[in-house]
DNA sequence: TCTGCCACCTT
DNA sequence: AAAGGTGGCAG
């Protein structure tokens, strides 16, 4: 909340060139992602900076290393973006996923990280959506964007709506920027959305540190773990007390740490991702339905029978009011209504492979209904998906639920896949072609990097290279024709209410 | 490897 | 003042 504002209100330099890094604020900022191509929309003159790239980088360096625990812990760094060149009066959705960066497991040993297998199926995608959203481009670009309230979890049946992640794999953020205006929304045609990733902020996920030198970064930096910083007083003082004898002082890091000298983990090779540019991907499809669709599959990740099917979660507090009959234009005033600072976090199901955009495409509704839930708290609206897989025909839908968007939601309820007022995110029997959003969601983004994956059976455009200077390079998937596509089964489910039990209490 | 609990902090 | 975010650690 506050935070992305304080962090940087860097309104200053509104809107820097491309490829233009900006000079002061290059310490929170790293070059904007490269422009895109998109054809539509007015989506390619969005740039987005990532905020505090050093410390990004500093992790990146070592071999980023991101707990996951079974309720959920949050990104640290934080993911914060600015965004430039929306247009102030449309709308967008801002939503992240977190993308496997390839398909291996990893282990570290020696102190390095180095492969140790094949990764284990992909969880079902989830989408962060920011709590702001659908916000104007106005809003989006006045001030920082923060993902701070994303959390990640190992838990494969989490009900809150946090992203899940296997332990020991690696991944790639990546921000999605879905136009929502009422004449480009997500059931309407022309929706245009365009895909962000910054390499350097690809993690691979644990469930204990790994490198010490990492835990170091996190409790220098993290304000959180301010506890565990201090004078070698402090520790020595504290070590006595935690150990009632008298062994020999050793630096807290030392003892608390494994042995873990000091080599990268990601060693050199910053493995597929880590020396990725950045890369920017946007597109717009020509229709709701092309999003959704799911690309064809380069590749595929295994996916758990549980993750073929579509999980919906409602928002406890949807209004079912307010989403059935919404209709387009409900949502335009509704966002102006409400504070974003007060909406809650909102997840979606993100199918990997496909990303899945598509949900937010519906702001509508769903900014509606979820803005004005109550403050602060993050009922989450989370879709889970099964992902598709990529080369999965059966795989795609992507509807989410939430009964936000009626209108949305051209489709008929009765089937199965449409159970999502958003049918567009169902798939569409012809082959649509898929954003790239969609389609990078699952697969490994070393794939998508090195070839979009997506475009594997398409002829991808050769990686722009626009800006290969700098850090984020462009790729655009350009739609693939996908093969006809089936839904997914969809699992519903609606949050009892119950919250996470830390906000029980609250 | 993973989990639960804990002290210590921030918000 | 309460809620909730951290890494350490034992199991």
């Amino acid at each position: 909340m506050a935070n992305a504002i304080h962090e940087r209100v860097d309104t200053g330099k509104d809107s820097p060139k491309e490829n233009k890094p900006e000079n002061h604020t290059r310490s929170l900022s790293s070059p904007p992602s490269p422009q895109t191509t998109c054809t539509q929309q007015g989506m390619d003159g969005i740039k987005v900076y990532m905020q505090e790239r050093e410390l990004w980088d500093k992790f990146h360096e070592l071999g980023t290393e991101m707990i996951i625990t079974k309720a959920g812990r949050r990104m640290f760094p934080c993911y914060k973006v600015k965004v430039t060149g929306l247009n102030p009066k449309s709308k967008y959705i801002l939503l992240m996923d977190v993308v496997p960066a390839d398909d291996h497991r990893y282990k570290f040993a020696d102190n390095k990280w180095s492969v140790s297998g094949k990764a284990e199926p992909a969880m079902p995608g989830r989408l962060y959506v920011h709590p702001d959203s659908p916000a104007t481009g106005s809003h989006w670009t006045r001030q920082l964007v923060s993902f701070q309230k994303l959390k990640l979890t190992n838990n494969h049946l989490d009900p809150f709506g946090h992203i899940i992640l296997n332990s020991m794999h690696k991944y790639q953020p990546r921000l999605h920027i879905v136009k929502a205006d009422e004449h480009n929304g997500f059931g309407s045609k022309n929706t245009a959305f365009c895909t962000h990733m910054f390499s350097e902020t690809s993690f691979i996920a644990v469930t204990s540190y790994q490198n010490h030198k990492i835990t170091q970064l996190k409790i220098e930096n993290n304000p959180f773990a301010k506890g565990f910083r201090g004078s070698d007083d402090m520790e020595l003082h504290r070590m006595a007390k935690i150990q009632s004898k008298e062994y020999p002082v050793v630096p807290r890091s030392s003892v608390r740490q494994r042995v873990c000298p000091s080599v990268s983990p990601f060693g050199g090779e910053a493995r597929g991702l880590g020396s990725h540019p950045y890369s920017c991907e946007n597109g717009v499809s020509s229709t709701t339905q092309d999003l959704l669709t799911p690309p064809p599959a380069p590749y595929t990740l295994p996916q758990p029978d549980s993750n073929k099917h579509m999980q919906v979660y409602h928002c406890n507090k949807r209004k079912d009011d307010t989403c059935p009959t919404t209709e387009h234009h409900h949502y335009n005033k509704s966002y102006i209504n409400s504070s974003p600072s007060d909406a809650a976090s909102y997840y979606h199901p993100s199918a990997y492979p496909p990303p899945p955009l598509p949900p937010a495409v519906h702001p509508p509704g769903l900014s509606d209904s979820l803005h004005r839930s109550e403050a602060g708290q993050r009922q989450a609206c989370m879709f889970a998906g099964s992902e598709p897989r990529l080369d999965d025909p059966s795989c795609t839908s992507w509807s989410y639920s939430c009964p936000l968007t009626p209108a949305m939601t051209p489709m008929t309820p009765t089937d199965p896949y449409m159970t999502f007022p958003h049918q567009p995110y169902s798939s569409s029997p012809r082959g649509s072609q898929l954003s790239s959003v969609a389609h990078q969601g699952s697969p490994p983004l070393e794939d998508s990097l090195s070839q979009c994956p997506y475009q594997t059976q398409n002829s991808r455009p050769p990686q722009t290279p626009q800006h290969t200077s700098s850090p984020l390079r462009e790729y655009h998937c350009y739609p693939t024709s996908l093969s006809p596509t089936q839904y997914h089964t969809l699992h519903t489910q609606i949050r009892g209410g119950v919250p996470d039990r830390r906000e029980i209490n609250s």
